[in-house]
DNA sequence: GGTCAATATTGATTTAGATCAAATAAGATT
DNA sequence: AATCTTATTTGATCTAAATCAATATTGACC
């Protein structure tokens, strides 16, 4: 099997925000060190997953936020037409659990695509502190605004991209969610496979395949099965609609 | 022309949050009357706007979110690529501006429908006084995730439906958000085109066209340019994937 | 290593919705 | 009221991507 996401902890030393290694991409990187000790108080550290495992399942109970620390997750909702697939993929120091603060009652359910450890944090624990540390507010408020930021650029991407540009504007995603975490972004191990993909950019999956063939043909990037190799990012960039400054 | 959304307040007396027909759908709605007298001080009352007046530009500087008092607005963003235009309409009581509160700048502009009322609220003065009020950050937490919430629902269906239940789905979601103001949910008044619907939708403008044309050969609504009527809600609620309870 | 199930590729065909093109209709402006 | 502009409807044609179908590849499990 294709391990996409190492483990970016070891296993010997308790694990606390204080000495995890994605400390400077999660919410501890907006707090001072008095204030990562009273975060650290609430969370649940490393929580373990295998693969297909669900973190939570649709319409369960709104308890906590998840915070990836390895491996990688998918989420999922049907509708009650049975239509409505993927809708987002969770990496390494992002958030999962979102979409259940406004109902208490989480819309999507979420799966890991492979083994995977997450912190849990308990969501009432998590807004008491945060009436204590403005910091944490705002860092809050500021997470929350870039989902929603994140979700109206997507909007556009699923009106009015191409299917060749969606593929090129998810590599590059991808890549700079993987840089983000110190992980390579021109060699991507995909932890999803090309159905997910294809749910989740509303095409099938045959047309992802097909772009990947497409922009392989360019010379864009190199396909070997699950590993994506970008080598040419000016062209990639500008497919996907991204500015290449 | 046709006013759309009738205004809500009269202008004799000084609006303020404790009075104002809306207060049961806004921010007030989870404070007390004390509370209440405190958010109102942070609130600039009754700003006005013509149609095609902008709110803010696309990368204006973030200050403040706004709250539609009445009218109606449109939010819509360009990419490098040209490509992508509305996503977004807000109706009384709702909340236009979060686009901004990651980068401290709006990703989207938004204009003016038609004329229209709105409050604006500081938003650095909103996060200090919801450092003091737990139940208005509680309440700011619960709106954005409504807002997350909304926009994975809105994936699913640019990634999944077809042209004729993307358009009832429209129809039902403006049906309910307009009952939710106390407008009628059988009478829509449209202040949009069908160009901001189809943008909106991922659809050309002449495919909205021609769905409300196949909607009404149903017997499922009546179209006379703006103005909608749904007159058999089941069968529309079951086409736009919603549960018909 | 061999079998099986899941995943991915590639080709042929179909189709939903886009695009192109008029013709109307509604509102705005004079 | 007459003109002009903008929005809407409707029809004809085209096309991007879906679907259908067949292999090929990969990984999982015995």
């Amino acid at each position: 099997m294709v391990v996409a996401m190492p483990n970016v902890n070891q296993r010997r030393t308790v694990i606390t925000c204080t000495n995890c290694r994605l400390n400077r991409y999660c919410l501890p990187a907006a707090l001072n060190k008095s204030n990562i000790k009273q975060l650290e108080a609430i969370v649940e550290h490393n929580c373990s997953y295998e693969k297909g495992d669900h973190l939570y399942r649709q319409k369960a109970n709104f308890k906590s936020v998840y915070v990836v620390r390895s491996g990688s997750f998918k989420s999922y909702a049907f509708r009650y037409n049975g239509k409505g697939r993927v809708n987002g993929f969770f990496f390494p120091g992002e958030i999962i659990g979102m979409d259940g603060i406004s109902d208490r009652s989480h819309i999507n359910a979420v799966q890991a695509l492979e083994h995977a450890f997450v912190c849990e944090i308990p969501f009432s624990k998590l807004e008491s502190l945060s009436l204590q540390i403005p910091d944490l507010q705002h860092h809050l408020f500021a997470l929350m605004g870039k989902e929603i930021t994140n979700d109206r650029e997507f909007h556009n991407l699923l009106s009015s991209y191409t299917a060749e540009e969606r593929t090129a504007h998810f590599l590059i995603n991808l890549s700079s969610r993987y840089e983000r975490v110190s992980l390579s972004p021109f060699r991507l191990l995909l932890p999803m496979t090309r159905g997910d993909i294809g749910e989740y950019l509303g095409l099938s999956l045959e047309t992802i395949s097909r772009m990947f063939g497409k922009l392989h043909r360019k010379g864009l990037i190199a396909v070997n099965n699950r590993e994506i190799e970008l080598l040419q990012m000016e062209p990639l960039l500008k497919i996907a609609g991204c500015a290449t400054k």
